[in-house]
DNA sequence: AGCACGCCGACT
DNA sequence: GTCGGCGTGCTC
């Protein structure tokens, strides 16, 4: 009998055997007994039993049920799938699992079409003149004036009861709807003539068009506003015109709708979207439209990386060094590097872009293993931002700001502009101290101070997310005289309502702008000159411009200046870098204000003098004499426990494993040290860093010793995990 | 990771 | 006398 070996999804580094009634193809899905469970598994190889051993089969248990007809993946991806076990090493049955659609993990079928919900006529004629009494029955109906739904999304929405009243009632009726149509898109026209390239844009198009038949890695550095979007569709044309299909990547930023939105337009076809936030349903379409070549674009997040193209013709990244491309827990694999390695075995280019390239790629790009295009010029001839130090020693601050910046605020303000403060801390204040005793009020399980939050009158833990209430006195010495520390934006927001009273401003925080489609609306506001003054964080650094901001003040860059990760300078420089780009246009310049108590400090210094690529160019210099990646590669093992001693006896363990390779290679090793945050929800946290100058000897080490660290006692007490090219040390 | 088996404390 | 604590061991 046939024997195939299994990829289950558990955390052991190996496939299962089974025996099988026939030879199933890799990628297919089937249903196996494992221990007294049930588990859907990935067949990785078939074969007939070597030596038809009837003893030997008697200890395999039998596939319970084929799921699939057709591999999930071609060849392709699944070979990129056995990649990512064996680079990541992580195991396999877990990588499947994380490259699956959720809907194919539990068992879903790929089928044409799924049970549905719709309107009868009756219930046609109730959707226009509603006589029901029952409230939900009613949002029901008009939901379904929309369209059919599918029955798993609607039954997420109402009750049984509800659904089943309106069947009884002959308003609604099962139907189905297709998940997978046809689309005849490659003969698509273009509905908007595209604006004509500028200079650097033209040879950025030419030198992509020419070499689109097989796989060139481009690097489009692109100061913000450059135009690489339009870049991205005119080289996009011909691709689709081959009836050849282009995955874009994009940051997890809540504004794929506009990006998806500029590509509907200019060629009319409809593009295929993914991301975190949508039903297994929703996605499991895409991802089958998308497999059987139904979709000529698809664009979303991270994952989108996993998604199975007919007839594959281009990868673009977009803003390629945002962090959101690596996933920070489970398999921890890094998107952009991946659609290299995608674009790469499907013989397709692949552009990464982006206004502020990681180190990483800026480096591919200056040795040549990248294509890089530049674009320098703002499209329009908008002028690039001024970028200025303001020294906050010695000054007066009020909520926050130098009495220096107030006066350059109030003059852009006068002129009826917009002016786009930033601050990357929410809340009102960081931290509430004792003024007797000076004890901070500290988050119990991550031993760091509570933010606190006027609006709520809360604290909360901006580690673990606790929130408890404001205490009335000190815990240590029971004094009651509290106050808050430090400032956040609701507390900027305040202060500057205080000196700017006339002035109509928005905070832009995830606090201020939870709700589903809060941030669009918010946004659209501001270019509408709803407000005069925009407060906020992180956010507003990606993606948006605002054309009518004149003036960007930064003020809390002193903090990255100083940090133990090695990454913080970039960041920080990327940070500034995107933010200068939010602002100004042709007809008004925009100036841009760094407010520090260090003004002299080089990192600033080169950042305003000579820009970004400059900036970028020493940053690599230093990395390369501190032999820091690029110049090397690192591996981070992370353990956390409830007892810190235990996280870090396993590390020091892990360590004694790899001791003797690692020191005849002349690798390093770094820690075991706590992490930047050492106590997180109640669990101490512990890293140990391997690096080594050759890439291919950290991963012969890794491999070779795993075995013996999975077999450490405390291995299986403590929680650990491995992190491959890490991007954050936190 | 699950999910069992297994061997010691406070309870209807 | 049992219910249940989580230590340890296995999963084709």
């Amino acid at each position: 009998m046939p024997i195939i070996d299994v990829a289950v999804p558990v955390p052991l580094r190996q496939t299962f055997s089974y025996t099988s009634e026939q030879k199933l193809r890799p990628g297919v899905r089937v249903s196996v007994p494992f221990g007294r469970r049930q588990l859907i598994g990935v067949v990785t190889a078939s074969y007939d039993d070597p030596v038809d051993d009837t003893e030997s089969e008697v200890k395999l248990k039998a596939v319970t049920e084929v799921l699939d007809e057709q591999p999930l993946f071609d060849a392709t991806l699944q070979a990129l799938t056995q990649w990512l076990a064996t680079y990541y090493h992580h195991p396999i049955g877990e990588v499947w699992a994380t490259v699956m659609p959720t809907r194919l993990r539990k068992g879903g079928a790929l089928s044409d079409s799924v049970p549905a919900l719709t309107l009868t006529e009756a219930g046609q004629a109730e959707a226009q003149t509603p006589t029901l009494r029952g409230k939900k029955q009613l949002e029901c109906i008009a939901l379904l004036a929309q369209g059919p739904l599918a029955s798993e999304e609607i039954k997420t929405k109402f009750s049984n009861v509800v659904l089943k009243a309106l069947e009884e009632k002959a308003l609604t009726t099962q139907t189905s709807i297709r998940l997978t149509e046809k689309q005849d898109w490659a003969s698509f026209s273009l509905q908007q003539t595209p604006p004509t390239a500028s200079t650097e844009q033209g040879v950025a198009i030419a030198a992509i068009n020419q070499q689109a038949s097989h796989f060139v890695p481009f690097l489009l550095d692109g100061v913000t506003g450059s135009g690489k979007t339009e870049v991205y569709l005119q080289v996009i044309e011909p691709v689709l015109k081959q009836g050849r299909q282009v995955l874009i990547l994009v940051p997890e930023i809540g504004l794929t709708p506009q990006t998806v939105g500029r590509f509907e337009r200019r060629f009319g076809i409809s593009v295929g979207v993914l991301h975190s936030q949508m039903t297994d349903l929703a996605r499991v379409k895409v991802w089958q439209q998308a497999r059987r070549g139904e979709l000529g674009i698809i664009i979303g997040t991270r994952s989108a990386i996993f998604t199975p193209l007919k007839r594959p013709g281009m990868i673009i990244v977009d803003e390629e060094h945002d962090e959101s491309f690596k996933q920070q827990d489970g398999l921890r694999y890094h998107a952009r590097d991946l659609a290299v390695k995608r674009a790469h075995t499907e013989n397709v280019p692949l552009i990464l872009g982006s206004a502020t390239p990681s180190l990483e790629s800026l480096n591919n790009a200056l040795n040549k293993r990248y294509t890089h295009l530049t674009l320098s010029q703002r499209a329009g001839g908008a002028s690039h931002t001024q970028l200025k130090v303001l020294d906050s020693r010695d000054q007066p601050l009020h909520a926050g700001i130098a009495q220096g910046l107030i006066s350059i605020m109030r003059s852009h303000l006068q002129q009826g502009n917009q002016v786009l403060v930033f601050l990357n801390r929410r809340g009102f204040a960081p931290a509430v101290l004792c003024h007797h005793c000076g004890q901070t009020v500290d988050c119990k399980s991550c031993e760091r101070p509570f933010t606190y939050h006027k609006s709520q009158g809360r604290l909360q833990c901006h580690h673990c997310g606790a929130s408890r209430r404001m205490p009335e006195q000190c815990s240590e010495c029971h004094s009651h005289d509290l106050q808050t520390s430090g400032i956040g934006t609701e507390q900027l927001e305040q202060g500057l309502g205080q000196l700017f009273p006339d002035i109509k401003q928005v905070r832009i925080d995830s606090d201020a702008v939870k709700g589903k489609d809060k941030l669009i609306t918010r946004l659209d506001e501001i270019n509408a000159r709803k407000y005069q003054l925009l407060v906020g964080t992180q956010i507003l650094s990606k993606g948006h411009h605002f054309p009518h901001v004149t003036l960007v003040v930064v003020l809390d860059c002193d903090g990255a200046l100083f940090s133990a990760d090695f990454r913080a300078a970039e960041k920080l420089a990327q940070l500034i870098t995107q933010l200068a780009g939010r602002a100004g246009r042709a007809s008004k310049p925009g100036e841009m204000w760094l407010q520090t108590d260090n003004p002299g400090h080089p990192l600033l210094q080169d950042l305003i003098n000579n820009g970004f690529a400059h900036f970028a160019r020493q940053a690599l210099q230093e990395r390369k004499l501190g032999a820091l990646p690029p110049y090397s590669s690192q591996a981070i093992f992370r353990a956390e426990a409830g007892e810190a001693g235990l996280a870090a006896n396993l590390l020091q363990q892990i360590r004694d494993c790899y001791r003797p390779s690692v020191n005849a290679a002349k690798g390093q090793f770094i820690g075991p040290l706590p992490c930047l945050i050492e106590k997180r929800q109640g669990r101490f946290r512990y890293m140990l860093v391997l690096q080594s100058q050759q890439r291919a000897a950290l991963h012969s080490w890794l491999k070779h010793h795993l075995q013996e660290v999975e077999a450490l006692p405390l291995a299986s007490k403590v929680r650990w995990s491995l992190d491959i090219d890490p991007v954050d040390l936190s």
